[in-house]
DNA sequence: AGGATGATCGTCT
DNA sequence: GACGATCATCCTC
């Protein structure tokens, strides 16, 4: 499959632009053991002085990526159990990033099966600790510029264009209410709850 | 040094 | 739908 390189300078700074312009791109990571690539079809928007952004309350050694320049991969560990995967938005020096929660399998699925141990294709990367799973993404690519590395980057979508609807933020306790959730409309790789993907 | 917390997942009913 | 696993991180003492 044919997989290029998002230009240089395509994508927004601005939070709730970028969880847009997400949607539909493909995420493409390189390993030892091979490639795996998904179209994004779930983001959220975790804004500067948001409650729920983990950068509220200020830069930490795990947040750092939050505060660097736009477009860093934000990993980290969530309940123990699974990590989560961001693209860091705004300037340097301010806090916030997007959320990606779900792709959409493209390439390498035997490789995602072998990762998950999960045979449904559907399941492999529908949930943001599925997806990290599934590409064997860690802590030890947080940071990384999601344009130019290697290991993990971004690849223009297909051309057709994704029906982006909005609603609440998923697991959030914290400004639960606002719709920062962005996600492909009728997409079955989407996460989240049934009822909440039909508006 | 110890305790609380959490942007989840898989399993069970 | 409910619940427990599991641990890095951060805050407080």
């Amino acid at each position: 499959m044919r997989l290029r390189r998002l230009a240089p300078g395509s994508l927004p700074i601005e939070t709730e632009s970028l969880a847009r312009a997400l949607l539909g791109c493909a995420l493409v990571r390189e390993s030892v053991d091979g490639r795996t690539a998904g179209r994004i079809v779930e983001t959220e928007a975790y804004l500067p002085d948001d409650p729920a952004c983990h950068a509220f309350a200020g830069k930490t050694k795990r947040n750092a990526s939050l505060f660097g320049p736009p477009h860093r991969a934000y990993v980290y560990l969530i309940y123990g159990t699974a990590f989560c995967f961001n693209v860091s938005s705004e300037r340097d020096g301010e806090g916030a990033g997007v959320l990606v929660r779900a792709l959409e399998p493209l390439e390498g699925v035997a490789l995602m099966q072998l990762r998950r141990a999960v045979a449904s294709v559907r399941e492999l990367c529908r949930g943001p600790g599925r997806l990290c799973e599934a590409f064997a993404i860690d802590r030890t690519l947080d940071g990384v510029d999601i344009v130019g590395d290697e290991r993990l980057w971004l690849a223009r979508g297909n051309g057709e264009s994704l029906d982006v609807r909005r609603g609440p933020r998923i697991g959030v306790t914290r400004a639960a209410t606002l719709p920062l959730r962005f996600f492909a409309a009728g997409n079955p790789y989407v996460s989240g709850p049934a009822r909440l993907n039909e508006a």
